[in-house]
DNA sequence: AGCACGCCGACT
DNA sequence: GTCGGCGTGCTC
């Protein structure tokens, strides 16, 4: 009897398990390596999973044969398969799904390579003729540029729109399509590269420090660079990133998702002098899967990308630069539940590469880790240039009359620093006009049907200047009511300050300059933020904001900040809250006055004396994130403690606390904490009620131990079809 | 997660 | 008399 060599494949479906096909009809298993697509039938539908490993077929067990295999060469191997496989084992999650995570889209829907091709235009013989009888306009400017051969992906870049001009000239026969190798070879050049500018770079003494620090790491390396707005980590980074490349390596660069602007592109393609490949949500799925391609294939030398850009393959690593480290963007919060910041030091380690981590508000974990010594700290205290740091002050806002939230204070100093001709960022972290929408009469408020339960109603948002109401959690919309629907009480007042109501009172107030308002409900898209800035300039004016104006951007005339609104955030229930409202208070502040002109930031609040401002204002972050760690020993958290949070909802009640009550029986025992079940933060969302049991241990060790004890029993339980579940190994939020 | 099978309510 | 609700079972 023979025995068949058989291939083990790595689904996309949230089973714990792996499954054994033949290989594809006429080829052999052997012929189909570890890392390689397979197309497979899968009950009754087909999917497309990868090969990990190759076996035999028992005898009597009748397997079934997959459908294709259409790589000739693995896509994942070597040290990205393996650090995959440790993190699928971390995180307790099914391998194909981590697996999956890690392809660009196209790829994972077994889709073929993506054609790599890139072609340019160019001007043919009519053309170069015709060009010096064409009359002035668009087509003439875009046959000018086509003189020489221009690839459509520079074109993208520098003539937007060009494609209307290009049709005009191809219908008149004066230009030709040409082929120009692969993709790989260079995102941006071709003809016209910027030159790489020669720009004189002269280090600072912490900055040569820490320069010298990262050229000196032999092998994995992990290093905290440590520095205040406008330090010029930047620069650090490039120069890391150009001894990288000197020697011939590549090097992965993460930045938060609003940190991939336009122009840090640019000044990265400008100073380093090479082609810099980005992975950013504006690319469509064969861009994502032809750059990561490049990345395998060793033609891309440079890659900058958000937190899924941590997935890229780096056959010639040298270096991995994680920009903002403390930034929450890099964790992923549904699906598989990754921190790219954690991933990118466990690829760090296994490409025996340095890792470089930098912020001016480092993660307590980070922190923690650089100070037992297993990071290496390197700081930049000095501004860079002239710039010098801001000025802040807390102010006691108690029993003084407000306009929109702000004080006289407040809003006197706006109007001296417009007057002197500055610019002033107002930073509010509440979206739409007011929080809630309450009856003057009997006290009545809005609230989400969806998300509300009779112990915690959760408050609608009045949005479009009263208009609207908005569940900020779950998204419901209604009209506001015209009266209140208890009482016919005409008295329905909105209460409190979100942007929108700040926006139409400073507008009202400064109508002598531009009042623009930036948050999720203002700006749409990407590029929308940048054309804000553009449409400013350098001019007087004032934006509004929220989170989204905290960081990036650089707005070289801000000269006052005023931070409204951040007495929320002092008393929340969460552990992490207070190092979040730390390290948002010292990103918004480091807005200011990045030119020559010091900048104020003033700080509104009703708690002047609370121990987190004093701190922070007397102190800094660092004197604060001491006090904070000395918390979370005492308390037993994260850094002290490592956590893991089990989450279950359903529709009814009943069935998550079921489910969570047998994990907790599969978990007890174990040596390691565990609390609940107990309802979430937000107990009901969407419908849908909300529990979690929260796991915590001293040691890593014991968590994952009795993690991987249960969690196989959790996808077999009774109730786990009744319940949408999931496992969050460190999480950052308890909700 | 999909997808099929299976057994009970309001419709042409 | 059927169309369709979602409970439960399985996927090499």
């Amino acid at each position: 009897m023979t025995v068949s060599a058989t291939l083990r494949v790595a689904l996309p479906v949230p089973l714990p398990r792996l499954f054994d096909y033949l290989p594809p009809p006429g080829l052999d298993a052997s012929a189909v390596a570890v890392g390689a697509r397979l197309r497979v039938p899968f009950g009754q539908r087909e999917v497309c999973g990868l090969v990990v490993g190759h076996g035999q077929a028992e005898p009597g067990v009748e397997l079934r044969a997959a459908l294709a295999a259409p790589d000739a060469a693995p896509l994942l191997q070597g040290e990205l398969l393996a650090s995959l496989r440790w993190l699928a084992g971390y995180l307790h999650a099914p391998l194909g799904e981590v697996l999956a995570a890690a392809l660009p889209a196209a790829l994972r829907r077994g889709e073929p390579l993506p054609d790599i091709i890139r072609y340019g235009w160019v001007l043919n013989e009519a053309g170069r003729t015709a060009l010096a009888a064409m009359r002035a306009g668009k087509p003439k400017a875009l046959a000018m540029l086509l003189a020489e051969t221009r690839a459509e992906d520079w074109l993208d870049e520098t003539s937007p729109g060009w494609r209307a001009p290009l049709r005009t000239l191809r219908e008149r026969g004066l230009v030709e399509r040409v082929e120009l190798g692969e993709t790989g070879s260079g995102s941006l050049p071709c003809g016209s590269e910027p030159d790489p500018v020669s720009v004189s770079f002269s280090p600072n003494t912490e900055q040569q420090l820490a320069i010298d620090a990262i050229r000196a790491a032999d092998g994995f390396a992990p290093f905290l660079l440590d520095g205040v707005t406008g330090s010029g980590k930047t620069e650090v980074y490039l120069q890391a990133i150009a001894d990288c490349l000197a020697h011939g390596r590549q090097a992965l660069v993460l930045v938060p998702e609003i940190g991939l602007t336009p122009q840090a592109l640019t000044r990265f393609r400008a100073r380093l002098g090479v082609p810099v490949h980005a992975l950013h949500s504006g690319l469509n799925d064969n861009e994502r899967a032809a750059t990561w391609l490049a990345a395998a294939s060793g033609q891309a030398r440079v890659i900058v990308g958000t937190r899924s850009a941590v997935f890229v393959p780096l056959p010639e690593a040298g270096l991995i630069v994680v920009d903002e480290e403390h930034d929450g963007s890099y964790k992923q919060f549904d699906g598989i539940r990754y921190h790219a910041r954690d991933f990118a030091i466990v690829r760090a380690r296994a490409l025996a590469v340095p890792v470089l981590l930098g912020s001016a508000t480092p993660s307590l974990e980070t922190l923690h880790n650089a100070r037992c010594g297993r990071y290496e700290l390197l700081r930049l205290r000095q501004r860079a240039g002239a710039a010098r740091p801001p000025q802040v002050r807390v102010l006691d806002v108690r029993k003084r009359p407000l306009q929109a939230g702000l004080s006289e204070e407040s809003l006197a100093a706006i109007r001296a620093a417009l007057d002197a001709g500055g610019q002033v960022l107002v930073f509010r972290n509440r979206r739409g006009y007011a929080p809630v929408l309450l009856c003057h009469d009997c006290g009545w408020s809005a609230h989400c049907p969806r998300c509300s339960t009779p112990e915690r109603p959760t408050a609608m948002t009045v949005h479009a200047h009263g208009k609207r109401l908005q569940c900020h959690h779950c998204g419901h919309r209604r009209p506001s009511p015209p009266a209140c629907p208890d009482c016919a009480s005409l008295a329905l007042q909105p209460q409190g300050n979100g942007t929108e109501r700040i926006e139409a009172e400073l507008q009202a107030r400064f109508d002598d300059v531009p009042v623009i308002r930036i948050d999720r409900g203002s700006t749409g898209q990407r590029d929308g933020l940048q054309k804000h800035f553009d449409a400013l300039g350098n001019q007087p004016g004032i934006l509004i904001g929220t989170q989204m104006l905290a960081k990036g951007h650089d707005l070289g005339n801000l000269v006052l900040v005023v931070v409204v609104g951040i007495d929320e955030g002092l008393f929340s229930a969460d552990f992490r809250s207070g190092e979040k409202l730390a390290q948002l208070l010292i990103q918004v502040a480091g807005r200011a006055g990045r030119a020559e002109r010091p900048g104020t930031v003033l700080l509104q609040t009703h708690h002047p004396e609370h121990l987190l401002l004093q701190t922070l204002v007397n102190g800094g972050y660092h004197v604060f994130a001491d006090g904070e760690l000395a918390l979370r020993e005492a308390a037993g958290f994260p850094p002290f403690a490592h956590l893991a949070l089990l989450r279950a909802e359903a529709k009814q009640a009943e069935h998550p606390l079921q489910f969570l009550q047998l994990a907790k029986t599969l978990l007890e025992g174990g040596g390691i904490e565990v609390h609940g079940p107990l309802p979430a933060p937000m107990p009901r969302r969407a419908g849908y009620v909300r529990s979690q049991l929260l796991l915590a241990a001293p040691a890593r060790a014991a968590l994952h131990a009795a993690l991987d004890a249960a969690v196989p029993a959790l996808y077999v339980a009774p109730d786990a079809r009744r319940v949408r579940w999931s496992l969050d190994v460190d999480p950052l939020d308890l909700y």
